[in-house]
DNA sequence: ATGCCTGAAGGGTTCAGA
């Protein structure tokens, strides 16, 4: 079983994008992110689409902001949206849902920002992580979290940590809340297959930032024990952030068991990356 | 070539993203 995740950044403008990826990957199931639509929206833009290709679909949108969504073609059980006692900005936002696919649940996810560190954005960031790791807790051990985290792990999931002194991502209680949730026993898939790796899965649209690989690893997918054992492939598909109209985040993909058959790409990740140019780099301004 | 920001709402610009 093929498992995807991917913040598409408005799933209205990425459809260009979204179909060809499905028909080349052939994930089995896709977690996304941001896709900025009201669920009947959604329904009319890519309902048919997503049928055709065999897929059931649930989705927990908005107009205009945030939209979470779950595609699967391993079955769709038990569907749940957003984060039961969950915090609100200041009302509930569509930033969770929940589904049983082949057996797993699955859950996509799209943390808030935080915007900057001490502001009641980032409160509101760190009270949802605790309300996804209280869910997480009280769920089943065969279990995947899938989505944009907004939270680089380490330094290392950051192009140059200097960069980011001051901004949210990278802060001590933004990580404690992630490791919180990883220490229910969630495995960081991507990570563990490739230790030593610079492997980002978002780079800033402004400044040439994906074009010099200076991105940061924020989109994770996060295995319980036993989904983790079953991982044969983890990698972050840099194809899909390249060429004419791409999201500002890749797609990450993992393997359960035996890769699927047919031509659906590389089972590992490409290994070049760009070559890094010399000098200080920083983060665009707004 | 991977190539220097995009999307949405609402209104002629502003906010949000990370």
């Amino acid at each position: 079983m093929r498992i995807a995740t991917w913040n598409v950044n408005s799933v209205k403008q990425r459809v260009p994008r979204l179909l060809p990826w499905l028909d080349e990957r052939k994930p089995d199931v896709v977690c996304l992110q941001e896709t900025k639509l009201a669920d009947e929206s959604f329904a009319e833009l890519l309902g048919d689409e997503l049928s055709g290709r065999g897929y059931e679909v649930a989705t927990h949108g908005e107009a205009a902001w945030n939209g979470v969504a779950i595609l699967s073609r391993a079955g769709l059980e038990d569907v749940e949206r957003g984060l039961p006692d969950g915090p609100g900005f200041p009302h509930p936002e569509a930033r969770a849902v929940t589904a049983t696919c082949g057996g797993v649940r699955v859950i996509s996810v799209y943390v808030p920002n935080g915007r900057s560190p001490g502001s009641d954005h980032y409160e509101y960031k760190l009270a949802w992580l605790a309300a996804l790791r209280d869910y997480v807790a009280a769920g089943p051990e065969e279990v995947v979290v899938c989505g944009d985290m907004n939270v680089a792990p380490t330094d290392d999931d950051v192009f140059d940590p200097e960069a980011y002194e001051g901004h949210t991502h990278v802060t001590p209680p933004e990580r404690d809340a992630l490791k919180a949730l990883q220490r229910l026993g969630l495995h960081d898939v991507v990570r563990d297959h490739w230790p030593n790796e610079r492997v980002f899965s978002y780079w800033d649209y402004r400044a040439g930032m994906f074009h010099q690989d200076l991105g940061m690893r924020i989109d994770l997918i996060l295995a319980g024990g036993p989904v983790a054992k079953r991982v044969k492939a983890a990698w972050i598909d840099r194809q899909a952030r390249k060429g004419k109209g791409p999201s500002d985040h890749a797609p990450v993909i993992v393997d359960l068991d035996e890769a699927p058959d047919g031509d659906i790409g590389p089972v590992v990740p490409p290994p070049s990356n760009p070559v890094i140019r010399r000098g200080k780099k920083k983060l665009p301004q707004s």
